[in-house]
DNA sequence: TTGAGATGTCATGGT
DNA sequence: TTACCATGACATCTC
């Protein structure tokens, strides 16, 4: 409307001089009310671009074959068929139809719509009413027809052809900045000039007029109107009639296929979901300890005796050392500084650190578990300490690169996420990146697969995600991450219904939305329309200015050797060529642009993801190792209280017990346990006392 | 009026 | 060498 509003305020005085300097009459005030598109796109007539031309109404219904190669749907199409296939694949959705619901509106107004069926077809007999459906008018000779304006095609004397270049001349002078006073004495200097002459009368110029491009700086060589191509017509232009009835041969709306679509993402995602806890249920499972082999002691039973080992757990856990402490015993209570030193007298695996660095943690006088070295690094199995090790250096120490490489390749094998996949299957349109690169040979080959498609996003599918969104809370990042697609137009030179649609870079709009989606679809028609009227668009009109005699996509999508063998058939002037490879470059890197930030949200959206996994998973490895500690520690004060209870029923010859001061108990790496004297350190290899006991 | 987001385009480097 | 692709940077536009 705001584009309407300024050809109106600016451009449509201007316009009309124009068109009565030419002699061609026009009722402007046709055109005046607010349904109605802009000047511009009357005249010029339709495209499919902005044609309500319902393309997508075949998604759904074919093999996509219906689907126009530039249509918003087209990418959701592939993508709602990849979906269903993974889900009908897991073998346990149900994907719901609406087609009940588009029943129903449709026997609401049956009676009033005799020709109109369900809305998800139309009969091929039937010419379909643009008007009636809320879509722009066509924008052709019909559309001009439709809207009553007299300058129709052969009722005038100039050819359409004539109207658009006038008004790509026109539009072009205003992007220069070429005020309306300038542009008036132009069309005077014209009017003096007879620059018009040629084309009114329909006189075939011996030399055809050239006029320099202000914005290209080329010169765009002017034909005549009798010849609407003025170069070897080797695709000719269908009458109106033919073009839209071959437009619109795919009618069938199809809104149930994005509801579909999003009923699939939802359980996809729930399905993810549901792999994503099971892989932090496997990673929570409870690290079990054991002692393997058991604990073994060797004690000579020739000089000790054991009168009665008790097995009492309870006991065993006692804190105390009270066996020691008791005032019959001669053994006196230990210090650190004993502990210290027997732990630096012998040089193999000590118990006593264990016992008696528990022992003053028990009894206070040494805080921290931490600074006590590690006492069962002899008695418990190292492939365990090792593993305890190595999650401590994980989570405190930060993932190693090899680390990390493993962890990447846990968490792809696990949730399919990879920072340098392309071929997410998070992804709703998947392997676009390799099909970029396979663009030009799979338009070569005229086959494709049905997510290798490269092109423009989606903008109906970027509406049903918002909707989703806000229904069924979805994550914002995906309605972003399925912003962009890829279509490949070029994979559908063989439609015969789109051979026409050449100069379409527009998105087309469902013609048939719930009310809800009206205003957000308008909103969106509109910054698309404008938008694109300018972008796209620009490579379009200068392709038109300069008569080229054929069509943008083919000049982009087409194989080198094609594409050269085209321009091999006609005769291009250098300014033609220049144009012709500017398009073809601009073209090719506005999808490489797009398919490269496609890749970027992919990638931010993958890291998220990952994050939210490494995180979970570092949480539950917080656990284990909490478990894994207090296991620990229950462990050593078990094996502190074996000692205490081996010691004090260990009697010499005369059975009395070993004075903890002078004899320790001592794990060899056999799984033996000796009995040492203290003072014994260059006599590690004496055993004075062995005795063989299973624990 | 300003800023964010989307998109197109150009330049550059890699394949 | 040429064609193509990827990507950073910038411009433009809309909201």
């Amino acid at each position: 409307m705001l584009s309407l509003k300024k050809y109106l305020t600016e451009g449509l005085i201007q316009f009309t001089i124009l068109l009565s300097l030419m002699g061609v009459r026009l009722d402007l005030d046709s055109y005046l009310p607010s349904h109605l598109p802009p000047l511009h796109e009357i005249i010029l007539g339709p495209t499919s671009a902005y044609t309500q031309t319902q393309f997508h109404s075949l998604r759904g219904t074919s093999d996509g074959y219906g689907v126009h190669p530039k249509s918003v749907d087209l990418d959701q199409f592939f993508t709602s068929r990849r979906l269903l296939g993974c889900v009908r694949a897991l073998d346990r959705l149900t994907v719901p139809s609406t087609e009940v619901d588009a029943w129903l509106v449709h026997r609401e107004t049956e009676g009033s719509v005799s020709s109109a069926q369900t809305g998800s077809s139309r009969p091929s007999d039937s010419p379909p009413d643009l008007n009636s459906s809320g879509s722009e008018p066509n924008r052709d000779g019909q559309g001009l027809e439709e809207l009553g304006a007299t300058a129709q095609p052969g009722s005038s004397d100039l050819s359409k052809e004539d109207i658009d270049l006038i008004d790509i001349l026109w539009r072009q002078d205003i992007d220069l900045g070429v005020g309306r006073e300038d542009f008036e004495n132009r069309q005077q200097q014209n009017e003096n000039e007879d620059v018009w002459e040629p084309l009114r009368d329909g006189a075939e110029p011996l030399e055809p007029a050239l006029q320099v491009d202000g914005e290209t700086g080329e010169s765009i060589r002017r034909f005549p109107a009798s010849n609407t191509s003025g170069l070897p017509d080797a695709e000719p232009r269908p009458e109106v009639s033919d073009r839209t009835d071959l437009l619109l041969s795919p009618l069938i709306p199809d809104m149930r296929a994005s509801l579909d679509l999003e009923e699939q993402w939802q359980d996809l995602m729930s399905l993810m979901d549901m792999q994503a806890m099971e892989v932090n249920s496997s990673a929570e499972d409870p690290l079990y300890l054991s002692l393997d082999p058991p604990l073994q002691l060797d004690v000579n039973l020739d000089q000790a005796s054991l009168p009665g080992c008790s097995h009492n757990t309870s006991s065993l856990f006692t804190p105390t050392l009270e066996p020691f402490s008791a005032s019959e015993s001669p053994v006196p209570q230990l210090s650190s500084h004993n502990s210290t030193d027997l732990n630096s007298t012998f040089g193999f695996t000590n118990l006593t650190g264990l016992l008696f660095q528990s022992q003053l943690n028990n009894t206070g006088n040494i805080t921290s578990p931490t600074t006590m070295p590690d006492p069962l690094c002899g008695l418990l199995d190292e492939a365990l300490l090792d593993e305890i090790s190595l999650m401590e250096l994980a989570l405190e120490e930060g993932f190693s690169q090899v680390q990390t490489s493993q962890l990447q390749e846990e968490l792809d094998s696990d949730s399919g996420l990879s920072l340098d996949s392309h071929h997410s299957p998070l992804s709703p349109s998947g392997s676009e990146s390799s099909s970029s690169s396979s663009c030009s040979s799979s338009s070569s080959s005229s086959s494709f697969s049905e997510e290798g498609a490269v092109g423009y996003s989606s903008d109906s599918e970027m509406i049903e995600l918002e909707e989703s969104e806000e229904a069924n809370d979805y994550q914002p990042q995906y309605s972003k991450f399925c912003r962009m697609s890829s279509q490949d137009p070029s994979r559908f030179r063989h439609l015969p219904f789109l051979e026409h649609v050449g100069h379409n870079h527009t998105y087309n709009m469902a013609p048939e939305e719930p009310e809800e989606m009206q205003p957000i679809m308008e909103r969106n028609s509109r910054r698309q329309a404008g938008f694109l009227d300018r972008q796209a668009g620009r490579d379009e009109q200068r392709a038109r200015a300069m008569k080229i005699p054929f069509s943008n996509d083919k000049i982009i999508n087409l194989p080198v050797e094609e594409f050269n063998d085209l321009l091999a058939k006609y005769q291009l002037s250098e300014a033609q060529l220049c144009l012709i490879r500017d398009i073809r470059r601009r073209g090719k890197n506005k999808m490489a642009a797009q398919n490269c930030r496609k890749r970027k949200l992919d990638t931010i959206l993958n890291l998220e993801q990952e994050v939210k996994h490494l995180n979970r998973e570092r949480s539950s490895q917080l656990r284990e190792k909490g478990e894994n500690l207090r296991s620990l520690q229950r462990m050593k004060q078990e094996v502190e209280h074996l000692y205490q209870e081996v010691f004090s029923q260990l009697r010499d010859q005369n059975g009395r017990p070993y004075s903890p001061q002078q004899y320790a108990l001592h794990y060899t790496s056999n799984g033996s346990v000796i009995l040492t004297p203290r003072n014994a350190g260059g006599q590690q290899g004496r055993r004075p006392e062995r005795k063989d006991r299973r624990k």
